[in-house]
DNA sequence: ATTAGCACTCCTTTAGGGAGAGTGCTACCT
DNA sequence: AGGTAGCACTCTCCCTAAAGGAGTGCTAAT
């Protein structure tokens, strides 16, 4: 009821069997990737219509825009209109079964992750095995977390380790480069300093007011306040130091008929390799509530015209991640999001 | 002089005529990705023979196991055993130009890593760049490392985080997951006993006598010095807990022509997300004092028998990493030796 | 020892010719 | 009017054949 309805310019209304032919036409091409005649439907629907009536049908819907052919006398093939459409109206809800679940709980009790990367790691590789699609599992954004303690420790003798504990279970750790020498008894100092005047807020919060906050303090111990400050952006920065997403499932997906071609396969590595689009992709996308779709050009880039992208947010504590995945516009839709979402559920506990 | 030889069986000694022809073959086939025939070697070289002549000499190199044809009417390939040969014997030495060493000086210089994982980072993707292969940068094995000090952070009220600061500047993390509630006076009583113990030790033998040191401490604080026990083999194992390996350049690789061929594209694929037989094989390689070149089958692993490796050791304070680059055959050795045996020197300052 | 010549092999490219699948249209049926 | 049957047409795909090209291996001559 947003942006989202930017992706649905007005359509009409289908009549039910317009419905059927595209259901059809999507399920198909989605198992087969073959283009869908109306020879083949005609036989495997029960609507019990001829090729001809068929092909009417099939007029009407590329009409609409719903369904295309790749060429002159090929079958019918799925738009990105008639994928939304198919997703937004035609589609039945599907759940994951019973031994499903209990095969995904299992895998999630097994081993208790200790830190955040862990679990990202973990969730990325069951995610990636069981949708065989591209996983990509962010951690979560760290502006809302609250700054439970934050500790400094010297690590070498020009180095400071600065670690952030947030409430919610999440550490940030950041190595500084300090120019000169400190000695211990002033990093405490500086320690109980950061915690009194920070503790209790949250990341965003401090990243904002840093400066102000540390105001007077920086005539005292000058040189070390200064690092602070310059390296404020990285220290509160709502993004963790390394590991920020991890993807997995590559090697699966490339199994896909659409990855025989070497073309797609350097798009696939490119995307996966700089990371940085994924990352802008993912922000993007962070507000929504529930599972978010969005099928080829829909997302808003040219790189991924080719691929949906099935995201749902997972709350960790009191923060909010993502985890989604990425595959083939030809993909079993229904089955792909009770995935995400019934593990953002589970990952959400 | 050791296991290295094992590669090379006996060949003999070639003429000086064999040993242009050799030369040229190589860096023909390198250059074109094209079998090399007896016409195109007959005009390239200027050892004025014919065609014919050139013939025999490649009948004796193909007999000697050198050089190899595809199919009976191809020009000619070298084998591995070609390669090896001139590397070993034929190949000239060759360094980079004062251009490309100031550039990669002023490439490392730009950025000062604070944490080792930005050097792996920036490392690899700027061998990667200038290589344009496959570049893989080992973090140091922290074995011989030295524990200076180690803290212990109360990180959340299930969660410490230990951080081993080791000799040379490195840090590993680890964060422990505490199944009943410590006190943070106990915690820093604990801290105090294992810095009394371990610090001044290399990692590999606090692994060994970690369980005789902590004997009589055990009654003590029981439950706390159990945990670091039972998790001793991962605090002190000699991989860091995260990024142990970068890898980059999976894009730019993949521009050369033999991976047109979705098949070997995968294969890599694979290799990179495992990552596993990747870190095996460095470590069994890092014993070398010097470049480490292997060649197709010499890298024992089937998965890599149509790539080449070109590894070289470099120091970090008192530890020993490894970097390297994976790449087809087919790649320009003398330039490629130079690069990383450049680059390894850099890196050791 | 070197070279010229020649037959032969094998790959690669090109062209052509079904076969198959599917469309779009028109005429026809109910 | 909606559904159906028929039919001509258009593409792609795959197979085959043929020509072209590159390169070898052998032999005989220099």
């Amino acid at each position: 009821m947003n942006e989202h309805d930017a992706h649905i310019e007005e359509t009409g209304s289908l009549s039910e069997r317009e419905r059927q032919v595209l259901l059809y036409i999507v399920e198909q091409f989605v198992t087969t990737a073959t283009p869908i005649g109306s020879r083949t439907l005609s036989k495997l629907t029960d609507l019990n219509l001829s090729p001809a009536s068929i092909r009417n049908v099939m007029a009407d819907l590329e009409e609409r825009g719903l369904i295309g052919h790749p060429h002159t006398s090929a079958g019918r093939v799925p738009t990105d209109r008639g994928y939304r459409y198919y997703v937004d109206s035609i589609m039945p809800q599907v759940q994951l079964s019973d031994n499903e679940q209990h095969f995904l709980q299992s895998r999630f009790e097994q081993e208790v992750p200790a830190a955040i990367h862990e679990l990202l790691r973990t969730s990325s590789h069951i995610l990636s095995r069981i949708s065989q699609q591209l996983a990509i599992v962010a951690a979560p954004s760290l502006g809302r977390g609250v700054l439970q303690r934050l500790e400094l420790v010297q690590v070498a003798t020009d180095k400071v380790m600065v670690i952030l504990s947030i409430r919610s279970g999440i550490v940030k750790s950041i190595v500084l480069h300090i120019r000169s020498e400190i000695s211990r008894q002033k990093l405490d100092q500086v320690g109980v300093l950061l915690n009194e005047r920070l503790a209790g807020l949250t990341l965003a919060e401090i990243r904002e007011t840093f400066v102000d906050r540390m105001r007077e303090a920086e005539a005292d111990e000058a040189e070390i306040i200064r690092l602070f400050i310059d390296s404020s952006d990285r220290l509160f920065s709502e993004r963790l130091e390394t590991d920020a997403v991890c993807i997995d499932g590559m090697m699966t997906m490339t199994a896909q008929p659409e990855f025989d071609d070497p073309g797609r396969m350097r798009g696939l590595i490119e995307l996966v390799e700089n990371q940085r689009v994924i990352v802008h992709l993912l922000d993007s996308l962070s507000g929504g509530q529930s599972v978010t779709i969005r099928i080829g050009r829909e997302i808003n880039d040219d790189t991924l015209s080719d691929y949906s992208l099935i995201a749902a947010p997972y709350r960790f504590g009191q923060l909010d991640g993502t985890l989604s995945i990425i595959g083939p516009k030809r993909m079993n839709y229904p089955r792909m999001i009770a995935i995400v979402d019934y593990l953002a559920r589970l990952m959400s506990t």
